[in-house]
DNA sequence: AATAACATTTTATAACCATAAAATATATAT
DNA sequence: ATATATATTTTATGGTTATAAAATGTTATT
């Protein structure tokens, strides 16, 4: 889950709200209304985004750390995919 | 770890014991000595490996079941990769 | 004979994570 | 005005999964 909120927010800012469309939209996963807000509430306490309000929206941004999070993540990912097709 | 498990099966039958070293030496991934003992009991109950005794070993082959789920999991990473990095 | 290494079983536990629960607040349409 | 859709918060819960716990039996070594 946070793989691919991350990966959304690394393209632009996004709010909770819209990402659940966007998850099913993009990866084909329809998550619960309230996931995006948990994932995003524990990742904010994680310093992995953070967060402004506008328009009485809370936007968040990915930071340098939850970059390097995603990034660990795919090549975590490559090489388990290189290893299984070995 | 039942996707190495099952990728180890897919070259060979192994028994538990012998899992331990092999995810070491080919995953890079040090599991504890039971680990392996019950995600095979748990897969065996799912009808993904079955066993049979050789030489006081519990020897575990998969089954079509498993080359399925095995299969079906790959689908699944790579699909997972793409889409991260579109 | 005794100790270490090999080999297995099954239940319980602890951590992780998506979702449920139970609130609250604003904006828009009827 | 009132129902509906949009928007958020935080704790609790339930499922999954690797590991701990606590046994037991066999084979090889000293």
């Amino acid at each position: 889950m946070w793989v691919y909120i991350l990966k959304l927010l690394k393209e632009r800012d996004m709010y909770a709200y819209e990402l659940k469309p966007m998850l099913m939209e993009r990866f084909g996963f329809q998550p619960a209304l309230v996931t995006p807000y948990v994932v995003l509430y524990r990742m904010e306490r994680g310093g992995f985004v953070e967060a402004r309000w506008d328009e009485n929206k809370k936007y968040y941004k990915i930071t340098t750390k939850g970059v390097k999070l995603f990034e660990e993540g795919m090549e975590y990912l490559s090489d388990l995919i290189v290893k299984l097709s070995a």
